[in-house]
RNA sequence: GGCGGCGUAGCUCAGUUGGCUAGAGCGAGGGUCUCAUAAUCCCUAGGUCCGCGGUUCGACUCCGCGCGCCGCCA
């Protein structure tokens, strides 16, 4: 049976500042889904980039004394490095400013400027040369700009016009007969609602005597395309590019609720009018609120993922990112909670457990695992597991990682509390109680096997080391993947314990 | 101003279609084991479930109003 394919795009990241958390959170869902469907056997494509044209980075590039171009190889650069360095896997890494998206881009707006669907038309607003953009009435302090402080100039200027409108009806109906289209449900609502009223038609082109930085409308060379229009395009264009449109309608976009209208209005209005089936899913995260402590204060708020791996281990970054934040909803960002989450579900819970059984199996059996023979604490440990790898994939399913991740913590808790209640280094004591104590140690290897296959999509350090420490040197998840108490053969030997994650003292900051 | 979300033990939050004495984790206090990363395991919190009304035999869970945060839109 053919197994349908996952395209998991992250938004294209604005080269006008470094990876911070933001950016790192949603490639780390993106890298850990990829993980998670490649060990189920299906097939992923993982999309993320940069997305470089419009006014602020041919600001910013100025005002370093660089084109725009070098300014956006450089930041575009440094995140794809990021992401390497930081262990965050992609299968293609796209530029807005690579030829084949730019031919891409024209080709679609001369498509639909042809089907009718693009206008010219005159625009009229208020105007701050020092920002380079209009202003709403409302955004005006005292009817001068807030930034600069001087009276905004009415400007009228023409501009082409997508038929944004004309696809309304339809994208409501679309909206109405797929729950599932935009998860959590909440955004979904949020968009009908904005849809209630009139959505207008978007503005898509700017002037050069404005805006030279983008990419020129195929059918007038005075203006560029602006922002959405190019910077959306990307998800398809990648796949045209590569010749992977098989993948188009298997695409689950990730993005914060920050950029929701732009992927639940004007994106699926773009595709309407390009001819193009919608995406699967769009999957919609919330912020992350910057604690105002004194950690943050001197960094300016900013949490770079290097930073985080190297003071902490990027395991233990990914998992406390993973189990604090309910996906779709805020969550809070501290240095301290992460290592609350470090020392007592990651040091206490799953490295005490893996050092306490590897010690127990060195010191009784040298390291060789012993036959099983299940009695009743065993079966229930074995029930445990079962259901932390079932509430695991239906709360993935569902992007709920916090809950999954907590699944699987209820069974090493389980494991953990198994040892005490079966107390095999009490039993050890006595000789003759010897092959219930290789028993017992054996249902616990296979709970930390089957841990590490559980928690590899979202630690995949840890299960390569845990594996490793169990004599299951296997970097393949599906060779992880087996019935209980088929892992170990006779005469297997495990090796000896070396702490996971060391705990993190709690005054260091 | 319109629409939507949230408001449950010190902290972070669970609480499916309304129903037995409202739960978990962390923190805090006490105890235990000794295999282990001074880890594990056990016990302990008596919280106006934001407030006020209403529906109901019965509401944290439904409805209305109010308050407080937050978001989107205008």
């Amino acid at each position: 049976m053919p197994r349908e394919p996952v395209y998991l795009t992250t938004p294209l990241f604005y080269v006008n500042a470094e990876p911070h958390l933001g950016h790192t959170y949603v490639t780390l869902v993106a890298d850990v889904l990829g993980r998670f469907w490649r060990a189920r056997n299906r097939p992923v494509f993982v999309l993320t980039g940069t997305d470089e044209h419009g006014d602020k980075i041919a600001q910013a590039a100025a005002a370093a004394g660089v084109s725009p171009r070098e300014h956006a190889d450089r930041v575009s650069g440094i995140f794809r490095s990021t992401w390497d360095a930081a262990g965050l896997r992609y299968d293609h890494f796209i530029r807005t400013t690579d030829s084949y998206h730019v031919a891409f881009v024209q080709k679609v707006l001369a498509d639909i400027h042809a089907k009718g669907d693009i206008y010219f038309g005159g625009y009229r607003g208020l105007y701050c040369f020092g920002c380079e953009r209009f202003y709403q009435e409302r955004e005006l302090v005292d009817g001068l700009c807030p930034d600069h402080r001087v009276a905004p100039t009415e400007l009228a200027e023409e501009n082409y016009f997508f038929r944004m409108s004309a696809y309304q009806e339809r994208l409501v109906a679309t909206l109405e007969a797929n729950p599932a289209l935009i998860v959590p449900e909440g955004y979904r609502r949020e968009v009908l609602s904005l849809l209630r009223e009139p959505i207008g038609d978007l503005c898509i082109s700017r002037p050069k005597s404005r805006l030279a930085w983008g990419i020129e409308l195929p059918f007038d060379s005075r203006y560029v395309t602006y922002v959405w229009f190019d910077a959306l395009l990307n998800y398809v264009s990648a796949l045209v590019h590569l010749g992977r449109m098989e993948l188009w309608p298997a695409a689950e976009h990730l993005i914060g609720k920050d950029i929701l209208k732009a992927h639940a209005v004007f994106w699926p209005t773009m595709l309407m009018a390009a001819g193009l089936p919608l995406y699967r899913r769009l999957c919609v995260h919330g912020h992350w609120q910057m604690q105002q402590g004194k950690m943050s204060k001197s960094l300016g708020n900013v949490v770079r993922p290097l930073d985080m791996k190297a003071r902490y281990g990027m395991d233990a970054f990914r998992y406390y990112l993973l189990r604090e934040m309910a996906f779709g909803q805020d969550a809070e960002f501290s240095e301290e909670a992460l290592v609350a989450r470090l020392n007592g579900d990651l040091a206490n819970g799953l490295g005490n457990l893996a050092s306490r059984v590897l010690a127990m199996q060195q010191r009784y059996f040298g390291g060789v695992v012993q036959p099983l023979a299940p009695e009743a604490a065993d079966h229930a440990l074995r029930a445990a597991f079962a259901a932390a790898a079932r509430e695991l994939d239906a709360h993935i399913a569902d992007l709920a990682f916090h809950r999954g991740l907590e699944a699987v913590w209820r069974a090493l808790d389980h494991a953990n509390k198994y040892v005490v209640e079966t107390a095999p280094f009490t039993l050890a004591k006595d000789p003759v109680r010897l092959p219930r104590v290789g028993a017992i140690l054996h249902e616990l290897c296979e709970a930390l096997r089957t841990a590490a296959q559980l928690l590899a999509p979202f630690l995949p350090e840890t299960a390569e080391r845990l594996a490793g420490l169990l004599g299951l040197p296997a970097t393949r998840l599906g060779e992880l993947d087996l019935p209980w108490g088929a892992a170990f053969a006779p005469g297997h030997r495990t090796l000896a314990p070396e702490a996971l994650f060391p705990r993190v003292e709690v005054s260091a900051a």
